[in-house]
DNA sequence: TTAGTTTATGCGACTAAGTCGCATTTGTCA
DNA sequence: TGACAAATGCGACTTAGTCGCATAAACTAA
């Protein structure tokens, strides 16, 4: 565990965002922080059972909520049926999912800011978010 | 109701895909076409009901899962913890969905596919779909 | 037009995601 | 340390979506 998701730290960004600092709490944040990819609340159940932090799904539900209310994570979806989350921390950044096999690749290197703000001044809307999200078929599943 | 969502052209949109015709798909071809923001499965089931057109729950989602797989509608997603669907004959744009009041707008004016190019090539991915939803708050939640 | 085959539908049961109320426990701060 | 507010566990509940199976309807060819 580095240091971006040491108790210590995820401790520190629980009372920044003026959340109280509970097991749970840590454990949520901990392992949304040292997951690549975007997690479902019953990942982040399976990985808290796994490491015997006691807590319920009515819990983790509560718990992503509130940390999506405090701009901590933010949804992801992939057609899936249900959301998943990830840290904001990871900064802007869009995803590419397989059709075949739900291999999930960060795309960073591709900004949609400029069109936002294009929408926003043609439209009059104020844009706080987007998602984009590509769907394919990865390499390994093109062979 | 106009030529594109007649009786007509819905039958032989179907015939087209190799589905048969049956009322229950003439009435989900018939709301996708005619209205303008992406359906759920309840607000098309809700029409059917609405018009006298008998299809239970389970036929609806098979009807529209159908109509996925052929390529005739898209599912579109805003968090909600369910799929949207639109017809693809509109073509390839994207959505601004207010937080506040769920007025959606499409967006036509944002052509993502010369980034979707650009990923495919330094990837090696097959690109063969993407969803790009803009959240914010529309002109008039803003007063 | 009809008989026969294939496919779609209705029904009901089921699963999984997510929510809610309420009693109890825990974190925080004075 | 004690009081109060907030978080949690539990269980019941809702809603989206799926599945199997018997029946009904659509297509095909004669």
């Amino acid at each position: 565990m580095n240091r971006t998701t040491s108790r210590y730290s995820c401790q520190k960004e629980l009372q920044n965002a003026d959340l109280r600092v509970t097991e749970a709490r840590l454990g949520v944040l901990a392992v949304l922080k040292q997951t690549e990819k975007p997690l479902a609340a019953q990942d982040v159940l399976t990985y808290l059972k796994r490491h015997s932090i006691r807590a319920d799904k009515a819990t983790v539900f509560r718990i992503i909520n509130s940390f999506a209310e405090k701009g901590i994570v933010v949804p992801v979806q992939f057609n899936e049926g249900r959301l998943r989350f990830e840290t904001t921390s990871k900064g802007d950044h869009h995803h590419f999912v397989c059709d075949n096999c739900g291999y999930i690749e960060d795309i960073s290197d591709c900004s949609i800011t400029p069109l936002a703000d294009d929408i926003q001044k043609k439209k009059g809307v104020i844009i706080r978010r987007h998602s984009l999200e590509f769907f394919g078929i990865c390499t390994g599943c093109q062979k």
